[in-house]
DNA sequence: TCTTGTAATGTTATAATATATCATTCATAT
DNA sequence: ATATGAATGATATATTATAACATTACAAGA
């Protein structure tokens, strides 16, 4: 059985130079078409990211950014990830308050992960905004749920009603 | 249009002291069942997060530990919060750093929560561990969702064969 | 060209969240 | 009463994240 509105991309076998180099045209090509600054910096924490389908910890990426001389201080790596958190081409697990590369770059998407605690690979699922059916995809790839997090942000009634 | 799968507890107006003795009273059946202690501390935690159906810091709950005398020092609030998250009668939100008491707490569930970025009331929605849908219960509250985190934890099908 | 505004980056310091470790006390069962 | 494990106390430290201010890069308008 599989679902209509999840489809993974993860786990099994794929052609990761595809994938990586998906990813930054895309990001360039989103950053030209708003006339975004796609910087080296912004562009090389987006290459850390994209190394691998696992989440990183704001400090490794510090590290490995600090070894190719693009910065070296707090700020630096949370500002380049929070541009690119903010722009769709990463986002942040929350669980693990580790970052991830966009898997799903040229879809508009409200992103759905499935975590592997064992190996730390991190999946993201297509899913829309308010239904989720990650059933599906975890049947599809084999990956057993253990426990998920579900957290909806927005405004309640009475808050919009006052404004 | 209502959901099958949630059910909200929250934004509206309700009866919260019943709401209050009925989660410490589950809890206390609830270890009592299972030989758990339902220390002073640990309840002293539950009663606070009860409070309100807001999330709340470890060390905002740490202060009000120590104004009531219980305990002092970090430790002491994150294995109480641990043991309240633990047995389900609390849950963390991952993108709060933050806790809340559980608003079903006779219910086997997976939680789901509605957070008002403007008055940070918490709201848990009833959901199966796989197939959520929000949309219903954002709907019928008036809950206006603007983002979503969804992570699933558990083991990748490679994973799992090893062992 | 010059200036001036804005975005990005550099730098220092510190805040906020969370855990490791070891000592002590308490509950419970033999 | 005594041995056992669970809970708490206490100290130190690790990890994650941001505030605040200085500097640089760059482009639009004078
Ligand atoms: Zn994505
Ligand atoms: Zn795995
Ligand atoms: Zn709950
Ligand atoms: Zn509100």
């Amino acid at each position: 059985m599989t679902s209509k509105t999840s489809k993974s991309v993860g786990f099994e076998q794929h052609d990761h130079d595809v994938c990586l180099e998906k990813a930054i045209k895309a990001a360039e090509a989103y950053c030209d078409r708003f006339k975004l600054q796609f910087t080296p910096l912004r562009r090389k924490v987006l290459e850390i990211l994209l190394e691998e389908h696992r989440a990183l910890g704001a400090y490794a990426i510090l590290d490995l950014l600090r070894e190719s001389g693009l910065g070296s201080q707090p700020p630096v790596a949370y500002r380049a990830l929070s541009f690119l958190v903010e722009h769709g081409f990463a986002h942040k697990i929350e669980r693990l308050n580790a970052f991830v590369a966009c898997a799903l770059p040229d879809i508009l998407h409200s992103p759905a992960f499935m975590i592997c605690r064992k190996c730390e690979t991190v999946v993201e699922a297509q899913s829309s905004s308010s239904s989720f059916d990650l059933s599906g995809t975890a049947s599809a790839t084999g990956f057993k749920i253990e426990q998920t997090t579900l957290e909806a942000k927005g405004v309640c009634h009475s808050c919009a009603e006052m404004a």
